[in-house]
DNA sequence: TTGTAGGCGTTATCAA
DNA sequence: TTGATAACGCCTACAA
């Protein structure tokens, strides 16, 4: 009794996954000859190839990742190293990545840096344990320090913030100078003069990028840049709402707020609500992202839009590049455009308070 | 000179992934007693182990996942499946059951259902090639075709949906009757008489289960429950807008609409903003999940919280029960509780429309 | 073109 | 308690 049922255990375990060995005894070829016909790089007789992947098909076998990757060393899985899950920006952008990765059969680890800075290596060390063969950073700030790792590894290396010290690594460049500049010949044809900026926080690569290409638009625009009109948040609806607070104290009022993202618009939205001020009429709010939710704001927010789709399709055609795949023809840039999505969060400035 | 770049780059090459062999080597013991180090079961003498750790931590070894899962066949993984990534609520339970699972040492592979169902197929595919050890399954509706595979697995499955034919799985309920009937009191106590629903699609689980608390709970309170109060939407901000729409052009209207999640509320509140129905004066509004979003909505949603980080220890503990891991004293009941968070978006119901 | 043999890094089994 | 040895499932020389 005992005997059967182990008898009955090991036959469920070799009935759940299927081996090379077991195609190929039902093909009545060799092991190797199975590992070439998935792979399909070898050279093998087609009616063999053919009984093979009959035998694939019947006993529903599919090759063991880790095996496949512990062997070959190659996992096909990239890294995807993200700001954090919970602003909205993010998750249409991993479903892009994980999207085309997916359609070329790489799976993706993603991860963020913000909220722990131990986690954040934990990931790195398990990104290299896995042996990825490419990582995307699509944070706003520059993780140097903490990619070392993967730069020694030689990995293919693909970021918004920086170029790394490794052959393997492109910079791809996002065109905000594009949509700043978009911003403001709208917010000046509209008749504003006193533009106000949220920034993000000023450590941040990417945040400061976006400060100085808004600041050098509305400078084109004949205006100027002032430091008080200037808040550092850090993309998080509350500071979105404290800078607006912020710019309602001042003595010379601002009339319109740029925000570096969209969740510090909706923030700064919020709480002009909360002070009844009237959006657009006494004070006109832009985004940053154009995130699903501006649509729905109320009102509905006007924005630079960054497509997350092209970030992602940009990233992974950039790792292939850099993997030695040739892509089909259609290589994307690596400038990621912007452009303005006018709504309902702009309007003409009220005379009143000037 | 040839012989001395191949040998740095051997030498780098060597330098990234660290293996038991090495580690061996120079704490001069065998690999297999840097194994049973690294595992901690077996007994090994303290010198030696202490030797091996130094070891360990000047090469900077971490044992490959690959290999060990290959050995062992436990992976250290578990699958999380979810709905939508870009619905709010989702990237919250995601961090929470991650930082949960990652504390206990094991990676999450996330994956969505909603999109694309070969999509979906394929990464339950891959679950079951990864040898995961345990899957949340935390969707709205049936998923039952789906994770066949995992059944016939035997992996050890918790759901907020459905039990399955396994002996290794588990349900978890969610108390929405609480909430509701908070709600219901909520409403009530304001004046409220015509309470409008709006549900998801009504061929999923959960959606039926929280119009049927809804209900129940309005018919508690003397209330009639009324199909054309009701709105079948499918947990989108759209949905929540074309509802409200829809109620708004009633002929006898409701005085507060109750949605089955937050993103239909505020997409609701949105559609309100633009017909310049006053909320809550004219129309109160509540939601389900109090996402991040829920509080800085104008006016901030009144709505119910549905505790993502009790979901996510409730479906990781029933987890480790089902693989026979004995919990630390405390066990989360498989029940999780819901409660009303009260804002700005509900109200005593205007006397002009009566 | 095919099969055999060896090894990827780890753990489990067995002697010692 | 420790160390050699044999797997795990796959791929890639190499030989046939």
């Amino acid at each position: 009794l005992k005997a059967t049922t182990h008898n009955l255990q090991s036959l469920r375990i070799q009935s759940s996954a299927k081996t090379v060995q077991q195609v190929a005894k039902l093909a009545a070829v060799s092991a190797s000859t199975v590992s070439r016909v998935t792979n399909g790089n070898a050279s093998v007789d087609e009616t063999l190839a053919k009984r093979v992947w009959a035998a694939i098909e019947e006993l529903g076998y599919a090759p063991n990742p880790q095996a496949r990757a512990l062997v070959s060393g190659r996992s096909r899985t990239l890294g995807l190293l993200i700001s954090e899950l919970t602003n909205p920006f993010y998750p249409e952008l991993v479903q892009s990545f994980e999207n085309i990765a997916g359609a070329h059969d790489f799976e993706v680890m993603v991860g963020s840096t913000i909220s722990n800075k131990d986690r954040a290596n934990l990931f790195i060390t398990r990104l290299i344990q896995r042996r990825v063969e490419g990582v995307a950073v699509m944070t706003f700030r520059s993780e140097s320090p903490l990619l070392d790792g993967l730069v020694a590894q030689n990995i293919p290396l693909v970021s918004v913030v920086e170029t790394f010290a490794t052959p393997r690594s492109r910079f791809i460049e996002i065109d905000y100078a594009k949509g700043f500049n978009q911003t403001a010949q709208h917010l000046v044809a509209l008749g504003h003069k006193k533009i106000a900026f949220v920034s993000g926080q000023m450590i941040h690569v990417n945040d400061i990028r976006r400060r100085d290409a808004f600041c050098q638009s509305i400078r084109s625009f004949g205006l100027q840049f002032r430091e008080e009109w200037t808040f550092a948040g850090d993309h998080s609806f509350e500071a979105g709402a404290r800078a607006a607070a912020y710019f309602l104290g001042l003595a010379e009022r601002p009339t319109a707020i740029v925000c570096a993202n969209d969740l510090m618009a909706i923030g700064a939205l919020r709480l002009l609500y909360e002070k009844q001020v009237k959006v657009p009429k006494q004070m006109s709010v832009v985004g940053l992202d154009d995130i699903h939710l501006a649509e729905f704001a109320a009102p509905a927010l006007t924005t630079m839009r960054l497509s997350r789709t092209d970030l992602a399709s940009n990233a992974f055609d950039a790792i292939q590049l850099l993997r030695g795949e040739t892509l089909g023809g259609k290589i994307n840039p690596l400038l990621v455009s912007t452009f303005l999505v006018v709504r309902e969060s702009t309007g003409h400035p009220s005379k009143e308070r000037r």
